[in-house]
DNA sequence: AAACCGGGGTC
DNA sequence: GACCCAGGTTT
């Protein structure tokens, strides 16, 4: 009798996983649910060369929970700086803080406390419990979801409500439950190495023969997404002020938008690029009268994910009484400001003109 | 269900 | 320029 394809599939991959040094990563084969959860954390969305060292610092200057509870979140965002997707810097600490109150500054070993604590989802709460304690919860993360759509052949979009149900179903009745750590590591080291997006390494593939997309040449089509992304343009003028003094003004992001909890400089926004008359609307949105302008920087592009921002600096130049009236503001001695989280291209804009 | 949240690498 | 990355939360 013939095996059935969800069998041969798990086996192969075990037996991939087995035959292959994949690569080696500090968080692997970790036991620490603290640590398997920091890695996690800092992976989402990113590649383990981008990760790598943000976790190697983290693991450093917190190497226990309560470290990291005890932190003042200022100090997180600032290991963070230049990471992005800034909410999982908020919810790694405030969640930090949970475990030290509520799970006595233990990691919790249920899926279902696990998945209760902010910041962690569907993909994280499996990649944990599997790999801490071998709790049989399948990962679905972006390679399982490569790999499936592929050997499966399935087109239904992965990014929809169907989809994500069709896809998570169908990867739990994959894990083989006795082995589901060893198996979550092995299909991701799988879509990582050999099923990866482009120019997938069939030729070396183990599945190459139960594979639909690659016996019906669609490996090029799958997976399939279901709409594309619609960019926001914004421009950005951040106003470097400068009082006579060595001072500036910088004040944390706190509105439900891009960059919170980061600082920035004085900001206006605007439809359009502003190109000149920068005194008078200085003077209008911040209620100081502007004495000079003393430069003028190129536009910095930076692409989000939802946005296109066209970001420039001006330097102005007021006087010591006019700081005075910028309520909300902090004023700062320049040469601390190395000491703040800012996002990418202020921090970009500082090490350029070696105000950092 | 859809929108939103960064930064970097690749083709 | 489009797509992707060890996704999750909010509306």
């Amino acid at each position: 009798m013939k095996e059935n394809k969800e069998k041969v599939f798990s086996t192969r991959l075990l037996k991939w996983n087995k035959s292959t040094n994949n690569r080696q990563m500090p968080w692997k084969g970790e036991s620490d649910p603290y640590l398997i959860w920091l890695s996690e954390i800092i992976l989402q969305q990113t590649r383990v060369e981008q990760g790598l060292n943000y976790f190697l610092a983290f693991k450093t200057k917190y190497p226990r929970i309560v470290d990291l509870a005890d932190a003042p979140e200022d100090d997180v965002m600032k290991l963070w700086q230049g990471l992005g997707y800034y909410s999982r810097a908020r919810n790694l600490h405030a969640t930090a803080k949970r475990i030290k109150d509520d799970f006595d500054g233990r990691f919790p070993s249920d899926y279902k406390d696990v998945i209760s604590l902010k910041g962690i989802g569907t993909y994280t709460a499996a990649a944990i419990t599997s790999f801490a304690y071998n709790a049989p919860y399948a990962v679905v993360d972006g390679n399982v979801i490569r790999i499936l759509s592929r050997v499966f052949g399935l087109d239904t979009p992965f990014d929809t409500t169907e989809g994500k149900k069709l896809f998570a179903q169908l990867a739990q009745q994959l894990l083989p439950e006795k082995q589901a750590g060893e198996y979550n590591q092995a299909i991701m080291d799988f879509g990582a190495t050999v099923c990866v997006p482009a120019q997938p390494k069939c030729a070396e593939c183990p599945l190459d023969n139960i594979c639909v997309a690659y016996q019906n040449n669609l490996i090029h089509l799958l997976p399939v997404r279901s709409k594309k992304l619609v960019k926001r343009e914004r421009f950005f003028t951040y106003i470097f002020i400068t009082d006579g003094t060595g001072h500036t003004f910088i004040k944390k992001r706190l509105e439900k938008d891009i960059w919170s909890n980061l600082y920035e400089f004085p900001l206006i926004e605007s439809d359009t690029s502003i190109e000149k008359g920068f005194k008078q609307r200085i003077n209008d949105q911040f209620n100081v009268k502007v004495e000079s302008i003393d430069s003028y920087s190129k536009e910095y592009h930076q692409l989000l994910t939802h946005q296109k921002l066209h970001i420039r600096f001006v330097q102005a130049q007021i006087s010591q009484f006019e700081g005075d009236k910028l309520s909300g503001y902090v004023r700062i001695p320049v040469s601390s400001l190395a000491e703040f989280a800012f996002p990418r291209t202020i921090a970009l804009y500082l090490t350029e003109n070696r105000l950092v």
